[in-house]
DNA sequence: TTAGGGTTAG
């Protein structure tokens, strides 16, 4: 019989037999009930429940303690929240102390009424067994209020109720999420001294408190103790495995498993999955294969786990493959593919995953919002930002830290928004350590370091420790304003804390004094270091080859080989860059053939870097042929291959490159227009240079900085127009500084220009009076133009101020050997750039 | 016939 229609004729008014006039209605409630419970899907339950208030008390008090006890914990099992409105029944049978019915009525409102109605419950039961304990303990824990949980198992021992295995297994749990590893082992030494421990539920409980405590081997000794080890204890091992980072274990414990005959479920392949990412795509589409295998269903979790593994791989058309295999989508799936996305750095796509999700009418977390903001914040989609900042605002979560933390990075990346970034990172109700990371990268990204320092005290001020990192960005400020002195106080503290263990933090101190010029100080550092990765090496060596030194930067590749640290593709662009710097061809081919054997070669980076290398060495057909094997050539690629063309003399090669960059879409940067103006200057194209400076802010909205200023003087200057150079420096949105003279002083040189080039070489000689150059210039304009009396007076007062020239020097490679020449009297950049063209020409 | 262990996003 159909529950349907035995409520209606129970509760239609039409009908003609009224229920209350109904001689078996006890029965027919009866009856209904037991079909209810055992028979009918629970929309028939919820439908009885829903007019159970509205039945008169003769039909209620037909209800039996059996029949109120079927229901209810059928009602319970199904989390059927109408299963409550059994609670006036039952007092009004005079049942309210029954624990059975008491229990079951609790366990309800703690899955559907929330903590506090369960708790209330709670506290105004007459009677408590160690269910009522147990059941109030798991609503806690599954609600993750752990403090919570403790408080009420210490109440528990006090009110004298001994604990069983469903308490012990919950408070393990809250000792794992809170890390109270102290109180854990004292459960643990209760479970010993009361025979649990063995147990494979409790067992597992306390596998995961000692891995989540990082106590690895522990929790492999605990697993070889439990009896009839099932699938939970198996998998909560694996679990171990993954969170020690134990990749390759955790799938060979996945074969171990399945020779003792346990077979896997989706608990198991979401770790396998994870374990996957860092064994590459190859293993991770065996693990799915496995899974297929197996017939695991396709859950939600599982099918997250999927697509967040396949975005991690780089595979992100298999990740979106996998998430519409089903068409069940929350929260976590959308978040995890706007977040692949953005780690496959395809941030626009990340965006139409958001607008997407937003249709669909999933609500967005506060994770959701961070990651979209991260997307925005990439780039640059500042007024997207804005929107969501509101969307943020209207959802209550500006509060929330990770939401903050994101509205920081993005107003941080625009050079106007520091003021709302503030107001961003003021608005979070307890800022953590990556808010304050995020707020002084931020400062010292926008050259405000000395409010980062600030910032930095005052998260220590306020109980918040820096992490790696906080000082990874802190010694980065320290680094941009050469400072010498916070940077050793930083070391300091860095010793103090023992936070140079930590890899990053030891590579930003490489860095910092790298940039300092202190190799030694780089080296000692590194000597220090627990480890060393190729970040290491790569920052050190770049440092080094940035100061000139580019042999010294090769020898690091040495260094690497016998720490052996592998040469991976940021180091390798770096040693061909170091290559390039110093002419050195036959060392550059040997790498070029290194990144060819080791597959380094496909990373643009490495492209670039040999264009860099062929055009430096003046081999330009090479330099043509790296780039053109560059699929996807970036804005790098296209100025090495200009600046290729133009410091060899191909001054129309370059600029067509430019307009062939230009048709290909990729949007120049400002070093592409110094290279442009650079052409421009040396093939004597004064108003095409001029025509090209006006377009970089009307057409392709890059601002000229003090460089391109210097360009456009060294343009003019060179034809002559030295009026319209100095009014140039006059009028341009800049502080002069000693180069912009210097160049205008050479220009004076080439055209005689005596009183112009006195002025520039007093002007540029108050900015910097050690600065040799403006004294060689200037005498050699003297000599140039006859006035070799006032040369010679010039060299005199030179020498006068104890001021040496700098001798120049040069280099040429003669059968893999690089040697270097100090030329006796070399003044100007471009001078060396001519010896070493005829030294070039001469081998 | 009430209470328990292992899973996903920054």
């Amino acid at each position: 019989m159909k529950i349907e229609r035995i409520l209606t004729r129970i509760y239609d008014p039409r009908s003609p037999n009224d229920p209350r006039r109904d001689p078996d209605v006890n029965n027919i409630v009866s009856s209904s009930v037991d079909i209810c419970c055992f028979e009918i899907s629970p929309k028939g339950i919820e439908m009885l429940w829903r007019t159970v208030p509205k039945i008169s008390n003769r039909i209620l008090l037909c209800l039996s303690e059996d029949i109120c006890s079927q229901v209810l914990s059928f009602c319970n099992s199904k989390s059927i929240k109408e299963g409550v409105c059994i609670h006036s029944p039952i007092i009004k049978l005079g049942l309210q102390d029954e624990l059975f019915l008491n229990n079951n009525l609790l366990s309800l409102y703690a899955k559907c009424f929330g903590l506090e109605h369960a708790r209330h419950f709670f506290d105004e039961m007459l009677y408590k067994d160690v269910v009522s304990w147990a059941g109030m303990l798991s609503a806690y824990v599954r609600q993750g209020n752990h403090e919570e949980a403790l408080e009420l198992f210490d109440f528990m021992k006090t009110y004298g109720q001994y604990p069983n295995e469903f308490t012990l297994s919950s408070v393990l749990r809250s000792c794992s999420a809170l890390k109270e590893f102290n109180q854990g082992t004292q459960i643990q030494a209760y479970m010993i001294k009361t025979g649990f421990e063995s147990s494979p539920v409790l067992g597992s409980s306390l596998i995961n408190l000692y891995s989540k405590c990082n106590c690895f081997e522990e929790a492999y000794k605990i697993f070889t103790c439990v009896n009839n080890r099932d699938i939970v204890t198996w998998t909560t091992m694996m679990s171990s495995f993954v969170q020690a980072q134990n990749w390759s274990q955790a799938l060979l414990f996945f074969s171990d498993m399945i020779k003792a005959g346990v077979p896997p479920n989706e608990y198991t392949f979401v770790k396998l999955i994870e374990a996957s990412i860092s064994l590459g795509s190859a293993c991770g589409k065996l693990i799915h294969a496995q899974l297929i295998r197996w017939g695991v269903e396709l859950n939600l979790v599982l099918k997250t786990a999927l697509v967040g593994m396949y975005s991690k791989c780089g595979r992100m058309e298999d990740a979106l493959k996998v998430s519409n295999q089903t068409s069940e989508f929350d929260v976590f799936l959308w978040t995890t593919i706007i977040n692949g996305f953005n780690q496959n750095l395809k941030f626009r796509d990340a965006i139409a995953a958001f607008r997407e999700m937003m249709i669909s009418g999933v609500v967005a977390n506060n994770y959701t919002y961070s990651t979209i903001l991260n997307a925005c914040s990439s780039i640059l989609a500042l007024e997207l930002g804005k929107q969501i900042h509101s969307q943020v605002i209207m959802a209550g979560l500006e509060n929330d830290a990770s939401v903050g933390n994101a509205l920081v990075d993005v107003y941080m990346k625009s050079p106007h928004m520091i003021e709302d970034a503030l107001r961003a990172f003021k608005g979070i109700t307890s800022p953590n350590v990556i808010s304050w990371t995020s707020l002084i990268a931020g400062l010292a990204a926008h050259g405000l370091e000395q409010d980062s320092f600030q910032a930095f005290y005052q998260m220590q001020l306020v109980g918040e420790q820096p992490n790696s990192f906080t000082l990874s960005s802190i010694l980065g400020a320290c680094g941009n304003i050469n400072s010498l002195t916070q940077t050793r106080k930083l070391h300091g503290y860095i010793i103090k804390t023992k936070a140079n263990d930590d890899i990053v933090v030891g590579n930003a101190l490489v860095d910092v004094y790298g940039r300092l010029g202190m190799v030694d100080d780089a080296w000692g550092v590194i000597s220090m270091m627990n480890r060393r990765d190729a970040i290491t090496y790569t920052c050190l060596a770049t440092r080094i080859n940035q100061m000139g030194y580019h042999e010294m930067a090769l020898n690091v590749i040495t260094h690497m080989h016998d720490d052996s640290v592998k040469i991976d593709e940021f180091s390798l662009a770096g040693f061909l860059s170091a290559s390039a710097g110093l002419g050195a061809m036959e060392l550059g081919k040997q790498l070029q053939c290194f990144s060819v054997k080791s597959g380094l070669g496909s990373w643009i980076s490495v492209s670039n870097s040999l264009v860099d290398l062929y055009g430096k060495c003046g081999c330009i057909q090479d330099a043509r042929r790296a780039f053109k094997e560059i699929s996807e050539p970036d804005v790098v690629s296209w100025n090495g291959l200009m600046h290729g063309f133009a410091s060899n003399g191909h001054i129309s090669s370059s600029l067509s490159a430019f307009e062939d960059m230009r048709l290909a879409g990729v949007k120049p940067d400002p070093i592409t227009f110094l290279l442009v103006l650079f052409a421009c200057s040396h093939g004597g194209l004064i108003d095409l240079g001029l025509e090209y400076f006006k377009s970089m802010t009307e057409t392709h909205g890059v601002t000229p900085q003090l460089d391109h200023y210097v360009c456009l003087v060294d343009l003019l200057g060179r034809a002559g127009r030295l009026e319209e150079a100095n009014g140039v420096i006059e009028t341009m949105p800049f502080q002069p500084d000693a180069l912009i003279y210097k160049t205008l002083l050479g220009a004076c040189k080439l055209h005689g220009n005596i009183p112009l080039g006195e002025d520039m070489a007093r002007r540029g000689l108050e900015l910097d009076p050690s600065d040799t150059a403006f004294y060689v210039l200037l005498a050699n304009m003297y000599d140039d133009c006859g006035r070799s009396d006032l040369g010679g007076q010039t060299r005199r007062m030179m020498r006068e101020s104890g001021l040496k020239k700098n001798p120049g020097q040069s280099w040429m490679e003669i059968k893999n050997t690089v040697h270097l020449f100090t030329a006796g009297d070399i003044t100007h950049p471009l001078v060396d750039e001519v010896l070493k063209e005829e030294i070039s020409s001469s081998i």
